[in-house]
DNA sequence: GAACATTATGGTAGCGCTACCAAATAACCC
DNA sequence: GGGTTATTTGGTAGCGCTACCATAATGTTC
């Protein structure tokens, strides 16, 4: 019953994928190849009937869809690809995650790609990953190559940029306004009353991580408008870590013993500091205060506890993933740009 | 000259996805689209002289291969998805750095997907994942539902398992063993003289992260064997972080005042309590010693400085990336199975 | 119950590429 | 030069799915 006709299961051309395919599931069920597609992808459409009984092909044989050929005809596959400068920096890492959540509760895949900060690189993997036709694209800060940004407003589908939070942007913007969160803490710093305050940094060459020089400007100029020693600035090019940190602290306590406070470009070197300082028996903050951006949650176990601007970073993720996905679903949107804000997170090394 | 045959191009079907395809630069450089393919993708197959005028074209057009419909035709994207059970845990992000950082230097995009530990959601995943024909899979330890294993193994092309160590595995295996780890730092603690050893860890039920228990055992077999006290446990099951660490830490210190060292699951733990102690003012290790596992920069940074047994994680994902190409590419493996190793870091906090 | 709107199913074509094989061309040998 | 063997190029078909349209079944209105 119900032979094969037109050359049979089997005569398959390359090497045996030997998948249940949608064809076998619509000859089990006693319908259409399409009406299985849609029985899948808009059950609505589909009576209660026909579809229960596609349902019970699909478990029986165990069908799993070839997401490639649905995405071939339907020009979209369920995969979003992010593009960051580095997977070996938390901050980015946590923003993977709550877009990596969300998504993935809405049924897309997460593709990952890094650039090492380098915008060359960055326009290549853009090119690369809209050769998988994704539903749209989520992107590590405004600045891209001329290239990339025109290949993809003329590509039309949903992108993020991150992070950051400006003008001009290709589609959508979630991030934090990076020269008010340096603001923030420099005029904390000048609040609690230090006057000899120091911004101590990594990689702030245009080349690399350039939002931390938007927060160096933006403390900058809350100094300046004070009056007070402005151009205090440390900074090496290697990536962030603790012992960035402690480096960064010892060379500055050497370079200005009269230095009173040090605001940290992220918390990462902070905590360097502040461990050093512990080492050493230096006091802070009675005897050099040590503010940093992030909140990261070391920060609050540390001995002082860090005083820091906290920046929601799983929740920058969510955002711009909830963002796209409203696109994708077709509904409007209040604002394509969402600031999502910082805080000021008073401890104790301030 | 040459007019378009067929009904011309702009009578594409689908919204207007109107991307320059393999025909644009076949019609371009005066050759037929399957050449391009190859020039493409087997340049040593075409002459050097219609190779060239094919790359002009590729240049001039802005060509970027479709990978979803070479894919389907190919029965293979060039995409790795990889499986972790937590994009919380700096462990997993390591390897997954690692992981990425090689394939991407080999044509390869990592495809994230996370489990939260759910056996059931991780083969509710690969079903899933294995629906974009990736070219190989790598997923976290081995242990796996029935449905998923016997899917993968069915499906014939390289996974690597990694993390753990052991059988049976599904094809490729790369990972530490965790039961060695836990005596190595069992055995440090005792030949420091320490007697009244507690293991401390997180989530060790079997739904969650069992290579922590693995460790625990490991642990435990040694102290036995030195007719030590071995039972001492103290466990909470959410997730690892500094809090958690500073809770057992006073925990176990009520519990049990006499304790001599403390053996923590990770070194997240065993800052946690490090930090906790400084506070407090109890000296490490004098009042009490403390043992970790991962080597986490920050452990070095810390005052003591932590003993743990470091594993090197970025080097795990990267060697798992490597066996995976050396299988892509069709060379042989010397061996399916690699033990990454472990060492154990002895500095001051024992 | 005829005339229409609505909903449910199916047929066909094609998404853009590459596997397979056939044809054309160049290279080589007595 | 005829015959043989490499090398280079092209034609065809189809990967598995869904957009588009046509048709069939059902419901609705007066």
């Amino acid at each position: 019953m119900a032979t094969d006709k037109e050359g049979a299961r089997g005569r398959r051309r390359h090497r045996g994928n030997n998948r249940v395919t949608i064809e076998d599931v619509a000859k089990e069920a006693g319908a259409a190849p399409i009406t299985v597609s849609r029985a899948l992808n808009t059950p609505e459409k589909v009576s209660a009937r026909l579809r229960e009984r596609i349902d019970r092909a699909v478990e029986a044989l165990g069908y799993v869809p070839n997401l490639i050929a649905g995405g071939l005809a339907s020009a979209g596959t369920r995969v979003i690809p992010v593009v960051v400068p580095s997977l070996s920096i938390l901050t980015f890492i946590e923003v993977i995650h709550g877009i990596q959540q969300t998504l993935e509760a809405a049924g897309y895949q997460v593709l990952l790609g890094s650039t090492d900060f380098d915008l060359d690189r960055e326009a290549a993997l853009i090119d690369s990953v809209l050769g998988y036709s994704p539903s749209g694209v989520i992107l590590t800060g405004l600045r891209h190559r001329e290239r990339a940004a025109h290949r993809l407003k003329a590509w039309g589908r949903p992108v993020v940029e991150i992070m950051e939070l400006g003008e001009p942007c290709i589609d959508m913007n979630v991030g934090i306004d990076n020269a008010g969160a340096g603001a923030c803490m420099a005029q904390h710093l000048l609040d609690r009353g230090y006057r000899r305050i120091a911004f101590l940094g990594t990689g702030m060459g245009m080349a690399r991580d350039y939002r931390a020089r938007e927060r160096y400007e933006g403390h900058r100029e809350v100094l300046e408008a004070a009056g007070v020693e402005s151009g205090l600035l440390f900074q090496h090019d290697e990536p962030s870590s603790y012992e960035l940190g402690r480096q960064l602290f010892l060379e500055a306590l050497e370079a200005r013993p009269d230095l009173e406070a040090m605001h940290f470009a992220n918390d990462n070197l902070a905590a360097g500091a502040i461990l050093e300082a512990n080492r050493r028996g230096i006091r802070v903050p009675q005897d050099i205060a040590i503010g940093g951006y992030l909140g990261l949650s070391l920060g609050e176990h540390l001995t002082p506890r860090l005083t820091t601007v906290t920046v929601p970073r799983f929740g920058m993720g969510v955002e711009a993933a909830r963002l796209l996905l409203t696109r994708l679903e077709g509904r409007s949107l209040a604002s394509s740009r969402v600031d999502i804000g910082y805080e000021l997170s008073v401890r104790e090394s301030t």
